[in-house]
DNA sequence: TGTACATCAGTGAACGCGCGTTCACTGATGTAC
DNA sequence: TGTACATCAGTGAACGCGCGTTCACTGATGTAC
C-alpha cells in the first residue's frame, strides 16, 4: 500500500508497475459506464494501456476480476457504514439516520461497486476473503440492530439479527429501486433519503424504540 | 389470443406461425438460465429453431425484445398481486400477508421476468405500454396502502403513496437480497417469507394500524 | 561492486468463435375479382 | 370456384467485429555469490 509513484502516471517502460490496481480501476470505470455486464477483459486491458494477454498474469478470468471488485466494494462499504454509525453517537437514532444516508450515498456514488456486490450474481462463496468482507460489512448493521434492541423493553424484544436484516432489506430496497444513477431509476415524489428515513422511523416505532429523543411531543 | 394449435409443436413448414411468442419464451428461458446479460438475439433464434435473421421481423433489436419481456412481466405481476390482494378480503392484514407472499413467489418463480423488470436496466420510458404496465402493477400496492391508511386515525395519517413505496421497498429488498433462486442468494436463518412478514407487521404497528384483528391480547 | 542467472510481468501475433446485421431470395398466406 | 397478385415471414449466406485464450518471446527486476 506504499506506492511512491502516482498510480495515475500510466504504463512507463515495459512493466506497468501496478497493473492489478489499474485493471480493477478500469473495471470500476467500465461497470459504472455500462453496467456489470458491459465490461470485458479485453476492454479493461485496453483501458489500462496493456496488451490483451497481460490481465491473465493477475486474474484467472473475468469472474475473478469481478469478485475482486466486489471484495474491494465490501471493504469500502464497511468503512463507510462504520464511519457513519460511529458507535451510535450521539444517540442511536441520529446515528441510524446517518447510516441510512451513507448506505444510499454509497449506492449512488459507487454504482459499480454496488452492482458488483449485489447484482452481478457473484456468489459469496467465490472466495473466503469475499465472504469475510461481506460479513464484516453486515456486522455494522448487526451492531446497529443490537444497540437498537438494547433500548427496547426486554419482553417481546425481537432477535437483533432479524432487525439487522430488516434494516438491510429496507435500505437495499430503496437504494435499488430509487437510488441509482442509471436510466432505469424510478422517479419519486420525494428523495430516496427521505423515503428511507421515514420507512426506518415507522419501523422503529413499530419495534417500540423511542423515536423522540429530545422534545417530548405527546 | 386464440391459437388453436399448440404453441409447443415447433416450426412446421416455412412459416413458424408464432415466432414472436416463441422468441419471448426463449428469452425467458435463457435469462432464467444465465441472467439478464447472458442471452443473445442469435441464441434466442436458435432456441426457437429459426434462422438468425428471422427475429428482425419482430423486434428491432435485443433491447426491444427485452422491453417486451419486461412488459409481459409487469402484466403477469399485476395479475398475481391483484389476485393475492383480492380486494383486501377477508381483512387487510390477511390480504397483505398474501400479497407479500405473492410478491416473493413471483420473484422466485419468475426470476427472468423479475430481473427484466427491475434489474436489466430497461428504462420505463422505453415505451408507453411498458410504463403503463409498470404503473398498473404499482397501483395494486397503492390501493393496498390506501386501504391500510383508511384504518388509521385521521390525524398523523401518512400519505398512502409513501406507504405504498415503503411496502414496495421492503418486498423488493427482501426479494432481491434473499429470495432469488440463483447462486448469489444470501443464506438466511429464516425464510424470506417470514422475514418479510415480520418486517411488514412491525412497520404496520409503527403506522398505528391494528395488527391483532381477532384475539384481543392486551 | 560487479556479474550471472532466475524469476517475473508484459508483448504481439495468432486462433477459433459467436455475435449482430445486411441482403437478395423464396415459400406460404390472404385477397380481389 | 378459380386465378393472379400483393404481402408477409423466414432463409441462408455473407460480412466485419471484438472477444477470450494460447503461445513463444523479451525486457526488467531482484538476488546469490
Amino acid at each position: 500500500m506504499s506506492w511512491s509513484k502516482d498510480d495515475r502516471d500510466g504504463p512507463r517502460g515495459y512493466h506497468h508497475g501496478n497493473l492489478k490496481e489499474a485493471l480493477l480501476r478500469a473495471a470500476l470505470e467500465l461497470i459504472a459506464e455500462k453496467g456489470p455486464a458491459g465490461f470485458t477483459f479485453a476492454e479493461a486491458a485496453r483501458w489500462a494501456g496493456v496488451s490483451p494477454a497481460a490481465p491473465y498474469r493477475h486474474f484467472r478470468d473475468r469472474d475473478e476480476l469481478m469478485a475482486n471488485v466486489a471484495l474491494r466494494g465490501f471493504q469500502q462499504f464497511e468503512v463507510a457504514l462504520r464511519r457513519a454509525w460511529d458507535g451510535g453517537r450521539p444517540d442511536a437514532l441520529t446515528a441510524l439516520d446517518r447510516l441510512g444516508k451513507a448506505y444510499l450515498g454509497f449506492a449512488r456514488a459507487e454504482p459499480a461497486f454496488y452492482s458488483a456486490m449485489f447484482e452481478a450474481g457473484i456468489p459469496m462463496s467465490a472466495s473466503p476473503e469475499l465472504r469475510d468482507a461481506g460479513e464484516r460489512a453486515f456486522t455494522v448493521l448487526r451492531e446497529t440492530a443490537e444497540t437498537l434492541c438494547a433500548q427496547m423493553s426486554p419482553k417481546g424484544r425481537p432477535p437483533a439479527l432479524m432487525v439487522a436484516l430488516h434494516l438491510w432489506a429496507m435500505a437495499h430496497g430503496v437504494a435499488s429501486l430509487f437510488g441509482r444513477g442509471d436510466a432505469a431509476r424510478r422517479s419519486l415524489p420525494m428523495s430516496p433519503e427521505e423515503l428511507l428515513e421515514a420507512n426506518t422511523l415507522i419501523y422503529l416505532r413499530g419495534l417500540g424504540v423511542p423515536t423522540m429523543p429530545s422534545a417530548p411531543q405527546r
